[in-house]
DNA sequence: CTGAAAGCGCTAACAG
DNA sequence: CTGTTAGCGCTTTCAG
């Protein structure tokens, strides 16, 4: 194996410069620089990872997490538990990760109007050398960090993707295709011939239900044209959106008899599938879920409550944007890609 | 974070007699031994891993990587490709890994009489570190190595699970799992009621059959009661066998006309899925597969060629044996657990 | 039985 | 602009 030691030797240097020039630091005569790119070149470098990571200690970097905390969301504590476990890895390189967890159950229209006293406070004295952020509130942070003065660090955005400037990479699923895989199963389940149901708790507007719904159509569109989406139905996600969801969803069955496949983007409370159970005991509609984050509702899957449930990694989600942040400042490895997919998988009772 | 180096100064000892204490090698004083141990535990020290790979370099390791080569097994091309792939990320710890393609293709009988004067050649004369192996052969090997006076390295086995002696650990899948998922599957695409055909190329009493039969029936017995198995049908693996093969289904087709799910264990030759899809033109049968490893294959299951496939993560069995043997080796982490799971996953045309 | 020292590859800080 | 030095945490080797 080369090191850098070797290039230094052979190209007669020392390695302080041969550093300083596959990094592009400080000022090297161009000469020199030429020559030893051409060697580290021929003699195939490969700079090495231990290496790297045991003297990345002295950087002393600095980074933080965004994440969304909510008892509503047992989606991003999943996410939160994860990043915060990866961040206990990461310690022994020197690197220390700041949580920040927003809670939009505080603040109504959260979402739609973020640019707040709130997160001026939180974020305005922050200096990071880089941040993971969840999606939609990446420009809201970013603008946040950068009126306090602080330079720009570089930015990784998680679960939604949002189009920040120059951030680093996205990490989550292809919501889209997420949609059409949601289809595909559906016609898995009845012979290409589904009558779907549509329903989530939320106000329809959301990036992700928006993308999963088109999917859904498109796939029906391309591939199964006797698929029918016979109803669709958002309820906010509200005090009164959630007491009322169960009963719109029961109506929508009432009112829909042929509809033997439920789509539930975002169910919020679960218990509209144990309703839907009862319900319609003499009636047989399959239900597909997204997302299985607590034990009750793995459990309803494997008692076939739910029958299906589209997962999307979020472990992954929490992991990932520190790992990348973390690659890139300490390492120097920039990231493979811009979007960084996490896969969606197909859970039944047998494989929960 | 606390270090060896903290560790040593607050017991008065040096950094070296620390090191012995923690590892048990060299002999220290019982009572020093006994305070470093006590004040490490106090400290909360956990080992730098950036650290301790840069140091295990000077170690040279050597690793032995035995698996099948064959063009009828491409899933373990991708086992050996994924390995080879992590063996190159192996060279900058100053690991290096010596490959073995072990070829069934000229051997008649290979899987059952082993023990030949091959195998002698083949390992007589190494001395390895530690040892992946293909199951099925893991003790073939062992003893064969042990034979040739070498002490013993440690073994980890992949895809098929062996009972080695003293084997630091297993990684593949649950094949009874993997049978009661594709029972599950079943279920799901015909409202629980199948009729089912159970197909293989193989004479039936390889282990990952049995098992995946065996699963598929318990789940049957247990939860699917109006689920049948029509007709189970094993051709064996030779020259003949692979001609016959797509016949000997179609047979099975026409003389049970209820079959309505096809659960192919070990195709061989996916071409039979296209026989099917021709000669069952009129008919409606949903074909369910395991592993997609081919370009071809995965084209089969977009176009529907294929309903279901069911697969095992084969770069996993490939690269985390490896990986298992550098942790324990290099770094000195022991193996979580005995059973290195892969995970199941259901893949459809819109995810694989 | 134990301490001291060297070195794994890389980077940062300092001195010219 | 460039070379030297020190050090990240750990292991191994060499003396004693």
């Amino acid at each position: 194996m080369v090191t850098i030691k070797d290039i230094a030797q052979r190209a007669g240097v020392s390695r302080g410069t041969v550093d300083r020039v596959l990094h592009d630091r400080g000022k090297v005569s161009p000469q020199k620089a030429e020559k030893i790119r051409r060697i580290a070149d021929e003699m195939g470098y490969q700079p090495n990872i231990a290496g790297r990571g045991l003297a990345a200690r002295k950087k002393h970097l600095k980074l933080g997490f965004v994440y969304i905390k909510s008892e509503h969301t047992p989606f991003h504590s999943v996410i939160y538990e994860s990043a915060k476990q990866y961040a206990q890895e990461l310690e022994q390189y020197g690197v220390s990760v700041t949580f920040f967890g927003l809670e939009p159950d505080k603040y109504s229209g959260f979402f739609k109007d973020c640019g707040n006293p709130m997160l001026y406070n939180m974020f305005h004295s922050q200096k990071m050398d880089g941040w993971a952020v969840v999606g939609t509130l990446g420009n809201v942070i970013k603008q946040t960090v950068e009126e306090s003065g602080s330079e720009t660090a570089p930015i990784v955005v998680y679960n939604m993707d949002e189009d920040v400037e120059n951030k680093l990479a996205f990490v989550g699923c292809d919501y889209v295709q997420s949609g059409r895989l949601a289809c595909g199963i559906a016609a898995l389940l009845t012979k290409n011939r589904a009558h779907v149901g549509i329903v989530s708790m939320d106000d329809g507007s959301i990036q992700s239900s928006m993308a999963r719904v088109a999917g859904f159509e498109t796939e029906v569109k391309e591939r199964y044209p006797q698929i029918q989406i016979v109803a669709k139905h958002f309820v906010e996600n509200s005090k009164k959106g959630r007491e009322e969801f169960s009963m719109k969803v029961y109506q929508m069955l009432e009112e829909h008899k042929d509809i033997d496949v439920l789509y539930l983007l975002n169910p919020g409370d679960y218990s509209v599938c144990q309703m839907v159970r009862r319900a319609g005991a003499t009636r047989d509609v399959r239900i597909i879920t997204n997302d299985l984050v607590t034990d009750w509702q793995r459990e309803m899957v494997k008692n076939g409550t739910i029958d299906v449930a589209i997962c999307q990694e979020p472990e992954k989600q929490g992991v990932k944007p520190l790992e990348i942040l973390f690659n890139y400042l300490a390492l120097g490895i920039e990231p493979e890609t811009l979007w960084y997919k996490t896969e969606l998988s197909v859970r039944i009772g047998q494989n929960v």
